[in-house]
DNA sequence: GTGCTATATAGCTAAAAGCAAATATAGGTT
DNA sequence: AACCTATATTTGCTTTTAGCTATATAGCAC
């Protein structure tokens, strides 16, 4: 599983690829809708959304000669995990100090 | 601004570098204390360990010998933001139609 | 100062990722 | 069948990234 999560941190880690997935989260569009307000080829863009697929944060149906893609509902929750599980155990060790934590410079050096 | 997101989600791609910040989430780490669980090289935990810091992720103070590291607090914070960001414009569009969406398969293909 | 420890930097190699251009495939239309 | 459109795949090139070993720097202990 850490394997999904690279790739899903991969794919979002390119500013093309997240611009992709904005305008997915507004609807269903074609490979060329969505390559439209790039500078980039079509090609590339195909690419990135091979990328997104494979991250499986879309999804593509077939209709004729397009293959629209959408946004993968919920597949942003195996991140939302990983974040809350780094969270919480942040929580659990400093609880409320991080206000504390934030402004702490060098004093107390460990050990 | 989308650089910063672009290293963030670099920097997190990486399950060596996740498990480091898991780790820093226990608390503060020298860097040789972080390296110890792993198979790599010491300059290779160096490097992610500075990936890290250049994402933002993590801070280091000065110690004498040491560079103990820790979590930057609330960095992950821009991540969320996006991640909010989207699921705000998902949901503008969807709102709770998600279930549906879930299973729509090749029905109503869009003009 | 000598030498040990902690960490960083350099130099190198290999693998991955990005992009563009060209080509292939598949559907639609006439 | 001929041709056009939508999309995918391949090719070639360049850049980035990871990892290693070796070396450098800086603090500490004697």
């Amino acid at each position: 599983m850490a394997q999904a999560l690279d790739r899903t941190f991969a794919a979002l880690s390119d500013p093309t690829r997240r611009a992709i997935l904005a305008r997915l989260a507004e609807g269903e569009a074609t490979v060329s809708e969505i390559a439209a307000p790039f500078l980039m080829s079509q090609p590339s863009i195909s690419r990135h959304l091979k990328v997104l697929e494979d991250a499986g944060l879309i999804l593509r149906r077939v209709d004729g000669n397009r293959r629209p893609c959408r946004l993968a509902p919920d597949t942003l929750g195996a991140l939302e995990d990983w974040l809350d599980h780094v969270r919480r155990i942040y929580a659990a060790n400093y609880d409320r100090l991080d206000a504390v934590l934030n402004d702490l410079q060098s004093q107390e050096p460990k050990t």
